[in-house]
DNA sequence: GTGAAAGCGCTAACAC
DNA sequence: GTGTTAGCGCTTTCAC
């Protein structure tokens, strides 16, 4: 493919030995050096086009300089936050990426620790589908390869990720501060413990504050899931709000409501979380809780570079908006 | 920093030479092989956790097998579902994806055009911010690296796009059809070649039907471009239609005319461009115009792959939605 | 202050 | 069928 010049062809056109081209590349003894010759090195990498070939580098100095990411899937904005955020972490560090998206699939995943594995990075940033291959975990770990967990957690790493028990137990309390009692909960798959936390964040709010849950469904973290379970619910059950595991989820739930002509927030009230970037734009608001996805990816890679395995917990926000609205405590029901 | 194995080490303990694991590994000449040998290569090799370091075979073979993607923002949906496009065929293929984040900075992306650079990549899909650097353009042009542009051109390189003239035409015929006269035109950045073709579909389509645009404003792809723009052209001049650049600049107009108390579609038709799926879910749903942006990274990446240069143009489809509604031809207005 | 030489881990041409 | 050898492009001791 290219016919890159190489360091020798430098230190030739600049009459110098190829180490000497090598020091001024790494700025080593760039002191002691005559600036004479720096000059004519400088100016025969410039005349050449000249850049040093990564591999070889790598393969010399026995370090990659490159750390890698791997989620389920790099076109939602969520992930894709995340994936900024360790980018301009590594950036600044002098190290790059690579990214690798699982589609969702445990076995792509499994086939990616491998290529991460090949590539050498130094480090990995991890999303996983769900319960992922601990055996590729290990042997990763075992090649001195660290890992952390952003969003979710896994057995035996280090993980990065929201207060998702807290900002539930808060949308909870907020919604019984509204006065809704009849609340039912669509939550996300039961492996994820993303899913499990803010479920159990309303679970016990609502024990606290004496009031039964209607109804519990867990499905995906996606539209179409949202859509069947809330009209599932709606159809079985009388309900004042739905709580979802996610934005997603609370989306679907309002189309499934609007299906049946219950109006949203007038006859039901709904909760996400995450706080998706575009469905902010969209009236009315969500009610819902911020996750700071972008400083997931700062935060995880700087446990990574400063080799720190600490589980850290980022807090999160209760976002009001328009799909909640005060009601009359109406205990008639039940 | 791992202590990763060698293939000097797989093939002592195999009790064979380096290249007969080389064989086994690339499955060369596996064949003509021993069947007895390569079982105990492989045993040895699953024994020692054996994975050959990526750098040293780059350095051998003199190929990377990777290529550079280099996208304005990775956490837009639209770039990152390029980005998911590229990567399946690459994976196919073999190769691995170096994503790199512009972050809409020409400064950033010149940079990262270096890096990719000296990482070897054997080539690039690229979406350029605006007007790209052309020097590190050719430069890598100059050293074999191959480059396709996504979603937009660039002089003299080969492009895969959408057909943003038709959609654009097709998008007004439809309102036109619909009734709407008086419409005002907010489009993208004007050194983009999309916001450009975009923008020559509705004139051109406007001049047939010898309907004047009201007017036509220069913003951003962005939501607050949208409602600035919206605002202005709201408070200063009587129209029935807004089309927008892209479908962000639709939900920043349609946010605007809320704001002021003009009702969409009833009072105000809102058009967008893209479709983009999280925006999809919601209703009232936006009329606009779907781009493929997944095949856009499929079709660029086999340009890359197969060697070809061809433009490329993908159809797109209009979407009707909710925010346009039949009306009487008011020539009453004016 | 600069050069010579060794070697990172792998593959491929050539032996045998 | 399998081993020997050279060398990809770079960095880094160690000389001088």
């Amino acid at each position: 493919m290219a016919k890159q010049a190489t360091i020798r062809e430098v230190a030739v056109r600049a009459g110098v030995s190829p180490s000497t081209v090598s020091r001024v590349l790494n700025g080593n003894d760039a002191d002691h050096m005559r600036p004479e010759t720096k000059e004519r090195v400088l100016l025969a990498i410039e005349e050449l086009d000249y850049t040093p070939v990564k591999a070889a580098q790598t393969l010399r100095r026995q370090r990659t300089q490159v750390i890698g990411i791997l989620v389920p899937d790099i076109s939602n904005s969520f992930f894709s936050r995340i994936v900024r955020g360790v980018g301009s972490v590594a950036f600044e560090r002098g190290f790059s990426t690579l990214v690798c998206d699982s589609n969702h699939s445990v076995e792509k995943e499994s086939h990616y620790l491998d290529v991460l594995l090949a590539e050498g990075v130094e480090g990995i940033v991890f999303i996983p589908v769900g319960r992922p291959d601990m055996e590729r975990v290990k042997r990763l770990l075992r090649q001195g390869i660290k890992i952390v967990v952003a969003d979710r957690r896994v057995q035996g790493l280090p993980a990065v990720g929201a207060d998702n028990l807290g900002g539930s137990r808060e949308l909870t309390k907020h919604l019984l501060q509204l006065g809704y009692r009849r609340i039912a909960y669509i939550a996300g798959p039961k492996e994820v413990s993303t899913s499990k936390d803010r479920l159990a964040g309303f679970q016990d709010t609502m024990a606290k504050a004496s009031v039964e849950p209607v109804v519990v469904h867990h499905g995906k973290f996606t539209y179409e899931s949202g859509y069947e379970h809330a009209q599932e619910i709606l159809a079985n059950y009388q309900v004042d709000a739905i709580m979802a595991g996610n934005d997603l989820i609370a989306i679907g739930a309002i189309q499934a409501a609007e299906d049946l002509d219950i109006r949203v927030p007038e006859s039901l009230a709904v909760t996400g979380f995450d706080h998706t970037p575009l469905l902010a734009l969209v009236r009315p608001q969500l009610t819902t809780v911020e996750v700071p996805a972008y400083r997931f990816g700062e935060e995880v890679s700087r446990q990574l570079f400063d080799g720190k395995s600490e589980d850290i917990t980022l807090p999160v926000k209760l976002i009001p908006g328009g799909t909640c609205q005060q009601q009359g405590i109406k205990e008639e029901n039940k």
